[in-house]
DNA sequence: TGCCTATTTGGCAAAACTGCCAAATACTGT
DNA sequence: ACAGTATTTGGCAGTTTTGCCAAATAGGCA
């Protein structure tokens, strides 16, 4: 692997790695119905605020969603609508899996 | 998050972590070309065998990847095309986010 | 059987990731 | 300036991931 093409596949992990995470899918899911503020976010979640302000800085590192502050809240948004391509993809190769699951019981 | 609905991001998140590492890209990306042993990926990768074959076991675990054994070589190929179809969404992603970059720099 | 090649597995140390708490920062309204 | 709310950051312990080596397993062939 030539350092050139190594920095490709370095920048498509950065990106997976980002999403490889069940809080942050889940809050890819909610983004994408509408914005939320990072309170809105940690009720959903369950979790501590800081850890939610954690999972979004890693997601807006990784150019997956972007900030906006309003007043003393900052409102989070799906960056570009590519990220849901990945989140359908994702879900199709998990179908792929549970049908050739069933096909080998069958 | 309810657990059922905690299932299902989990089960995303499950694939996103197979695919985050570099070499995993590497090794799906060479894939789609052609079937490899792996010897042959080992190669091109430059690391230990069994560090290749550990990587080769998470993508097949994930249902990304199937291996086919032939005399005493283990070939692997793609399991299903949707891999592909996260493969360049994931390459949308970087692209708009370079995209965004340049506006703000103009 | 014995040797050779190909691959996987076990184990371990280093590195990265997670999630909580506490503290710092930022903004609003009084 | 002060109090209150929203968010981020630092730090730390626990867990997971990674990559190498050594050993085990599997198949081919003499």
């Amino acid at each position: 692997m030539s350092n050139k093409i190594d920095a490709k596949y370095q920048e498509m992990a950065k990106i997976s790695k980002a999403l490889a995470h069940p809080t942050r899918m889940f809050i890819i899911d909610k983004l994408n119905e509408k914005e939320h503020c990072v309170r809105e976010l940690t009720e959903m979640i369950g979790a501590d605020i800081s850890t939610v302000s954690k999972h979004l800085s890693i997601l807006k590192n990784a150019g997956i969603i972007s900030a906006e502050k309003r007043s003393n809240m900052v409102y989070y948004n799906l960056q570009c609508n590519c990220v849901l391509n990945i989140f359908s993809c994702v879900l199709n190769v998990i179908q792929t899996n549970i049908d050739s699951t069933i096909n080998i019981i069958e």
